[in-house]
DNA sequence: ATTACTACTCACCGAGTAA
DNA sequence: TTTACTCGGTGAGTAGTAA
């Protein structure tokens, strides 16, 4: 009714017919309005004078903003999956260690990686059916490169968070030692031991696509 | 969670911690959008999946253009007055009826005006303030023209609704006969009889102005 | 593990009414 | 006319528990 623009005049009468109520909860909505300091109220004897304060503007703006990020994106902006931790052949922490990968990290991920990875095995359909999806969604884009004796691989990762906690990336991936129900999870943090997960537990996997 | 882009799989339990709540709420939750129609669920025994319905996303996006017309704008999009009616010279009526203001008001307000003004005399500090709040909102322009015999002047209008019924415009002004506590409104209705208003009586104006 | 029913509590809503 | 209190009924949230 404007009252995010300028000072409005209602009647808790009027308002209670706009949002459907009665009169009473019309009223008593105001009073808590005003006590969590959303709106500024002063009673006249015709009517409220209301206005917005900056704080229930950015209440406002706040739900609008995460709106718009779900109503306005072309993708989601994470996907979960959960899996089981088993333990691999170690050639992960090979992969990690190279300088190569190791710089593009640090400079992409904005972590340095506890040389090894962490192997999740999908379990459900549904699970194995997300991670397919994620190739269809934006990356982070670690570069080939080459070293003396050989060249590494271009490498996607997206920005993790295990089992709600951790952070960390999923490598998609050093190709192609697993089938597609396995993903590879580097972090900062020795995992294992920081989440306290063993070998056949399950772990959840916030996975995050780049905007 | 994704939800509005994929099929999703949470579990009552998952969701539930996440709007801070109990598993059967969200389970009730969920219940009640499947009713509505605003989600898919499909229940499996390692949770549900869930994805929103078109309807359902139509919910988000209508809240979402709502509350964007709020937030993005500069200016609010409907003032509210009340005031007083009153009978004027009828010098409105002369002015209503000029051809070349006519035509405008067809062509720009999409109705052919009732031969007469309706006068509003505004009473209180409020209404006053607000009505002068208008002159910085962005309205409908009316162009001045000539006659045989003189120049009428341009003159700008803004839609509004009276006693949340009849459709109008208030015209601002055909200068200056009265003071800045006098409104006038055309309408394509005898709005006297229409609205079954006299003199002396309170009227409501819901005055819009444009994007 | 799950989901979701039943039963219970409590908070919200609104009628009546005071100021 | 206003706003907003008290108070009683109803609906929403949750514990316990079945499936």
């Amino acid at each position: 009714m404007g009252a995010y623009h300028r000072t409005i005049k209602v009647s808790t009468q009027y308002l209670a017919e706009r949002i459907g109520s009665s009169q009473q909860t019309a009223s008593r909505h105001l009073i808590e309005l005003d006590q969590l300091n959303w709106i500024k109220r002063l009673i006249t004897n015709e009517g409220c004078l209301i206005a917005l304060t900056d704080s229930g503007k950015a209440q406002l703006k706040n739900l609008y903003s995460k709106l718009k990020i779900v109503v306005e994106a072309a993708h989601p902006l994470s996907v979960t999956l959960e899996g089981i931790v088993f333990s691999g052949l170690g050639e992960g922490a090979y992969y990690v260690r190279q300088d190569g990968y190791r710089k593009q990290f640090i400079e992409k991920l904005g972590f340095d990686p506890y040389p090894g990875t962490l192997n999740i095995r999908l379990t459900t359909d549904y699970d194995i059916a997300a991670s397919k999806e994620l190739e269809n969604y934006p990356a982070i884009e670690i570069e080939e490169f080459k070293d003396e004796s050989r060249t590494f691989g271009h490498v996607r990762c997206y920005p993790a968070l295990i089992n709600n906690k951790a952070r960390g990336a999923l490598i998609a991936a050093f190709r192609t030692h697993y089938d597609s129900s396995v993903l590879e999870i580097i972090s900062p943090h020795f995992l294992r031991s920081q989440l306290k997960i063993k070998d056949g537990q399950k772990v959840r996997l916030e996975i995050f696509t780049m905007p």
